[in-house]
DNA sequence: TAGATTGTTAATCGATTAACAATC
DNA sequence: TAGATTGTTAATCGATTAACAATC
C-alpha cells in the first residue's frame, strides 16, 4: 500500500484545503464540486482534482466531494487524527506566545518548556511547567516527545538541534534563523520570519518601482 | 531599466543566500565560487548562477564572487537598505514577542501597536507605545507607515484587512489563520503557523510510514 | 436518461540542471 | 599563458493546466 512520494507542492496545499472546507463544515454546506472551491480558492479546478488524486478517489462524478468526508480524509492524510506530543524549548518571548497558542486542535500536546534562565524555573505557562534545560534528558528519556519547537537564539540552536538528534529526537519545528545541521531522518520545519519579512520587503518595493514606472509612460 | 518577472521560487531564497553570504562575511572570507557556496547551501551551483544572473552578473569568471559585494547586492535586491515604518495590530502574545524582534535589521522600524484590550492602553513594548483602535485611522493619516503586521484573532483579520486597506495601507504581514480578501495592489505575506505545523506533521507521519514498510521487507 | 462533474491522460508551461563558450 | 569559474544557452525534468472519456 506504500503510496508514490507526493511533491512539497502539494502537500504545502493541503492545510490550505483543509482549512477552506473546516470553513464550508461550519457554514453547513454539504457537497461542494472542484469548480466551486477553485473559485473560492483562486486555483484552478484541475490543481484540486490533481491533488486530490495523489491520494485517492474522494469525490463522485455529477456530484463533485461531501464536504465533511473530504475534510476528515485530508486531516488523515496530515496526519491530525494522530496524537503528537510537544515541548518547547527556549521560553522567550516566541517560545511562551506559542506556549499560548492552541496546536491541540492540530493535534500537538504541549507537555513541557525548557529553558537556561534561572528566572524562570518553575514558571508555568498555560498550565505547562517551564524547566532548566538540564532536565531536558531525562524529561525525554521518560516521555514520550515527538516533536521539539526550538525557539532558541541562532548561535544556540544547531548544537542544540544536534543534541535532539543524538538523543533520538526526530522531529523539529524550527524558529531558529539558521538551517540545522541534522541528518536526513530528522524532519525540520523551518519558520524563517526575517526571511518572510524579506520577501515581503522585495515585493513591496517591486509594487512600487512598477508604480513608478507605469506613471512614467 | 524594466526587470523581467522574477519567479516566486528566486525570490523565497535570496534571503538565504543573503543569510549565507553575511556568515561568510562575519568569517572574514573575501571569495567564494557557487561550487562551493552550493556544497554549503546544498544546492546545486547551476542554480546559484541562475538565480543570480536574474539581476545581473555580480561574479567574475575564474574568480568567484566577491563576498562582500555580492551581500549588499543580495541585500539592495531585497530593499533591506530602505527604512520602512511598520506598525503590530493586535498586542496578544505572538504581536508582543515580535514587538520584541528585532526588525530593524532588515529595515523594519516598529514605530507602534495597537489592540482593543483597554487594559493594554498606554502600555509599551520595548518602548514602543500600545495604542487603542480607534486611534488607528488618524496614526496613519499622521505618521509613515509602509507595513502592518497582523497579529489578531481570524475572525477580526478580514475585516481590519479590509480596513487597512481603505486607509491606504499596502503591505501587510499577516500571522491570521485566513486569507485576507484584499486587492492585487496590497502585498499580504502570510505566515500560517498552524499550516507549517500540519506540514511538519505529514512529514512527520510520511517518515514513520516509509520506515514501517522497509522494516517489512 | 440527460446533465454534471469527477478521475485521468495529454499538452503546456516553467523551473532546474547540465553543458560549454566566454573571459578573467 | 593555463586554469578556473562565470554567464548563458540548451536539455531535462517536474508541475500545472487543459481536455475528455468514464460514470454517478
Amino acid at each position: 500500500m506504500k503510496q508514490r512520494e507526493i511533491s512539497a507542492a502539494v502537500i504545502r496545499r493541503l492545510p490550505r484545503y483543509y482549512r477552506y472546507l473546516g470553513e464550508l463544515l461550519q457554514n453547513d454546506v454539504v457537497r461542494i464540486s472542484s469548480k466551486e472551491l477553485s473559485n473560492r480558492m483562486r486555483v484552478t479546478a484541475s490543481q484540486i482534482r490533481q491533488d486530490l488524486n495523489n491520494f485517492g478517489g474522494f469525490g463522485q462524478q455529477g456530484y463533485g466531494y461531501n464536504v465533511e468526508y473530504l475534510h476528515s480524509e485530508i486531516g488523515k492524510i496530515l496526519g491530525l487524527d494522530v496524537q503528537h506530543n510537544m515541548i518547547i524549548i527556549g521560553a522567550g518571548n516566541l517560545g511562551q506566545a506559542l506556549a499560548n497558542y492552541n496546536f491541540e486542535k492540530v493535534g500537538f500536546n504541549l507537555i513541557g518548556i525548557f529553558d537556561t534562565n534561572p528566572r524562570l524555573k518553575g514558571v508555568s505557562v498555560r498550565g505547562i511547567e517551564i524547566y532548566m534545560m538540564d532536565m531536558l534528558d531525562e524529561f525525554v528519556a521518560t516521555h514520550q516527545v515527538d516533536v521539539v519547537t526550538l525557539t532558541v537564539p541562532k548561535r544556540q540552536a544547531v548544537e542544540i538541534g544536534h543534541h535532539l538528534e543524538e538523543i533520538g529526537i526526530r522531529a523539529i519545528w524550527n524558529f531558529a534563523p539558521t538551517d540545522l545541521n541534522v541528518s536526513e531522518d530528522v524532519c525540520v520545519k523551518n519558520v524563517h520570519l526575517n526571511e518572510s519579512l524579506m520577501t515581503l520587503s522585495y515585493e513591496y518595493r517591486a509594487m512600487h518601482t512598477q508604480d513608478e514606472e507605469s506613471g512614467r509612460d
